[in-house]
DNA sequence: GCGATCAGCGGCACG
DNA sequence: CGTGCCGTTGATCGC
């Protein structure tokens, strides 16, 4: 296989097929992709991998990394022309933008069209959120006598992941990390922390809670007067528990 | 197409022929997914097409979306098993963490193996480089008088995109959007004014340069003493100039 | 290697 | 619809 070649005839009609009934097509072959959009990219002459889904999703793949080469989302207009040198498969979407993608086969090694029938959604555990409604259950892992008042409470820029009132009755703003934290995490929580201060007209605590920080934006924090929770929860092991939470570090909020 | 069954045995030899002559294998078929590493996950039966790229990438589509159900990127390493009642495809990696992905075929619509020979390497217009590039020939078009001092200038955190000093010696900060300006956006340029302002120990200007702006963050900007500067700059048609460059550009259509 | 940021980010949920 | 933000983000570039 990959020696053959296949008509360009007959690769139309099996994308042809593909859009008519509903089902999904593939198309192995060396080409050149020209895109334009919200940017133009060009890429020359190689063997690479089209998949076209029933609802418009229109991917170039390389041969190697994750990503597709170039791509569209679903909502695509795709169409195909034979010419003398040529197979051309074009997607068109008008939608959020004007964008087009034309893939110009020189040859075709593979063309395929199959009924993909799948009714099924992903269950995803470990994501931030299920980390925030366990956490909600007992913040006193925390500190002792925090208590929730709030989940994913919408400032009116953003939103707080928890936000919760301590021992003091001050108010406390929670920004979950289910990674390492950055200065974008930083700033983020900073933000919300003087949002939510000047609405209320008190002074707000804001915590990070992440299984780890980088130097940087410890740094930040603590000049912003924010503070840091080492999220004791192993990543990789999102099915289990959280195993407690170490305080590293306390300080008062200037604001 | 698409009714028929391959053989597991053959299936298994596919993908390690693909495997062992680094090329690219193709799987369609029926199949339960689970994925274990950074979160979890599992997908329930469902027709699936499954990409294995030479580099190891590992990549699980279903019929909708541009996104991959369940995914694994270069490095993984693949294994095949055959059992009574199913193919079982695994996807192992430990380098970043340890992470698996395990598709179970109950049936295989199609297998195919496909050598993909491609040196090419995108070219790309349009990026938030290229518009720095553009804008450093000529500052004055965003105020007059406004002079160059660095590109990509690295603050101790992140980097800011253009750095200048104004018509009365004021520095100033430009942070570059390719497209609509958010909240983060603000908030990134206002940490590197304040960085930047207690480096140099001096004023500091910020300038926001964005096609658009949401009215969130202009507000946030006006209130962090930041300012905007539309860029007339078609998002969706990067071939089109920035106003006042046109002389300088050349056409991205001239390829 | 880690760290920070961009991406034609995609996708989702909420107003 | 837009706005905001998470993501198993991925990919790139600089240190």
């Amino acid at each position: 296989m990959g020696e053959q070649t296949i008509s360009f005839s007959e690769a139309k009609r099996v994308v042809e097929q593909a859009i008519d009934e509903g089902k999904l097509a593939l198309l192995v072959g060396n080409c050149v992709v020209r895109y334009d959009g919200r940017a133009a990219s060009k890429l020359s002459e190689g063997d690479r991998l089209l998949v076209i889904k029933p609802d418009g999703t229109f991917l170039v793949h390389q041969s190697t990394k994750m990503a597709a080469i170039n791509y569209q989302g679903p909502g695509a207009r795709v169409s195909t022309q034979v010419g003398d040198e040529a197979l051309v498969v074009k997607a068109e979407r008008s939608k959020p933008l004007k964008e087009t993608i034309e893939v110009f086969f020189k040859s075709v090694q593979f063309a395929g069209v199959f009924k993909m029938k799948d009714d099924s959604k992903l269950k995803l555990f470990g994501s931030e959120r299920e980390l925030a409604n366990l956490l909600m259950q007992d913040l006193g892992l925390i500190e002792p006598g925090l208590m929730p008042l709030k989940q994913e409470s919408d400032v009116r820029k953003g939103s707080i992941d928890i936000l919760a009132r301590d021992a003091l009755g001050k108010l406390v703003a929670i920004e979950l990390k289910r990674r390492n934290a950055g200065l974008d995490a930083v700033t983020q929580l900073h933000r919300y922390v003087r949002e939510l201060a000047e609405r209320k007209d008190e002074r707000v605590r804001g915590i990070l809670c992440a299984p780890s920080i980088t130097a940087n934006a410890y740094t930040m924090l603590e000049k912003s007067g924010l503070e840091f929770f080492k999220l004791d929860y192993e990543i990789g092991n999102p099915s289990a528990k959280i195993k407690g939470l170490q305080k590293k570090q306390k300080t008062i909020s200037q604001f």
